[in-house]
DNA sequence: GACCCCATGTAATTAGTTACATGATTCG
DNA sequence: CGAATCATGTAACTAATTACATGGGGTC
């Protein structure tokens, strides 16, 4: 998936991986933090399918920089990518739902504290990013992410809740 | 993540591949569906890992079943993982969130197209799942997953709302 | 006869992530 | 002097997924 972001961010403005990687993190609000390696290696995987091609720029003082472009195969992938609607069931692969689920079934009490811990950290969180939110000059794009992912903690601390309820209640077996 | 769902079935009670897969994909509601050959994947590696074993048990006609239980070691890796909250940053690594924000900054026109079939989609979606939910006999467990699915979507129309708002309002960039 | 269920496995591919290696500049 | 920033890359590891291979039994 970070394939496509990166090449939506390389249709906007050719970029060189160093570049790319700051605003990838500036458009994710720092959701997503990247290891800079990450983009060097997805980027050649791209230039060897042919979606990206480099143009290196010398410079004196620093390393030479290898600024990439989409190639047409790479904007009719990107294009077909963006137009095409996340198919299919959604799908349940989030640790948290498991990981309570299956402590719920194992052991009901420990399952308790879990959910207390994890409240904590779903508050810290939204704390945190309601704070980025917050900051001056954050890109709409950016603004709008942020929401979503507030939107999706508040569904989650209400599962929690629900959670919780149900365990009281006779446990989840 | 698999790894230890697998551990947790197993925990409940030993089990081969095959039937596992079964209560697996029972357990979630049908909301992870797996190849088979991720579970035996899966647990040649667990089996490796030393966290768990296997009894060979010969039937007649079919062919013979490898009967896996936990290690003691199995066991131990199990409730570490089950007792740890999921920490750190909330990340954002969900398609959905990422293409409408790529198309909404490409093409505000084609976001707001895939908006509503993707809206279309998440209605058939908490369609079915609702129709699961309510399905006679559904193990609690399950239901709790469903439930936390079913708040996400929600949670995911609204967005998708406030996405539509934002793009006809001037747009995302 | 075709297709699904039972039952197992190996090999390969794709993605994300980390570790390791290199080296100059700038700022406190 | 040390840390952060700039700039690139290779290699390895983990996890999920798919493709391929095998073969008996039951049902329509």
């Amino acid at each position: 998936m970070l394939k496509y972001l990166l090449l939506a961010l390389l249709a906007r403005s050719p970029q060189h991986g160093y570049e790319l990687k700051n605003a990838f993190e500036e458009l994710l609000g720092g959701t997503w933090v990247l290891n800079v390696a990450q983009v060097y290696n997805t980027l050649s995987r791209l230039e060897d399918d042919g979606l990206i091609e480099p143009t290196v720029v010398h410079q004196e003082l620093l390393p030479d920089r290898k600024v990439y472009s989409l190639t047409l195969l790479g904007r009719k992938e990107l294009t077909r990518w963006m137009e095409e609607p996340v198919a299919g069931l959604v799908r349940l692969r989030e640790e948290v739902f498991l990981k309570v689920v299956a402590q719920g079934i194992a052991n009901p009490d420990a399952a308790l504290a879990l959910i207390a811990l994890q409240r904590d950290q779903y508050l810290d969180a939204t704390a945190e990013i309601a704070r980025t939110r917050a900051a001056p000059g954050l890109p709409p794009a950016t603004g709008l992410l942020l929401d979503g992912l507030l939107l999706r903690l508040e569904a989650d601390l209400r599962w929690l809740d629900d959670c919780e309820v149900q365990l009281r209640n006779g446990g989840i077996r």
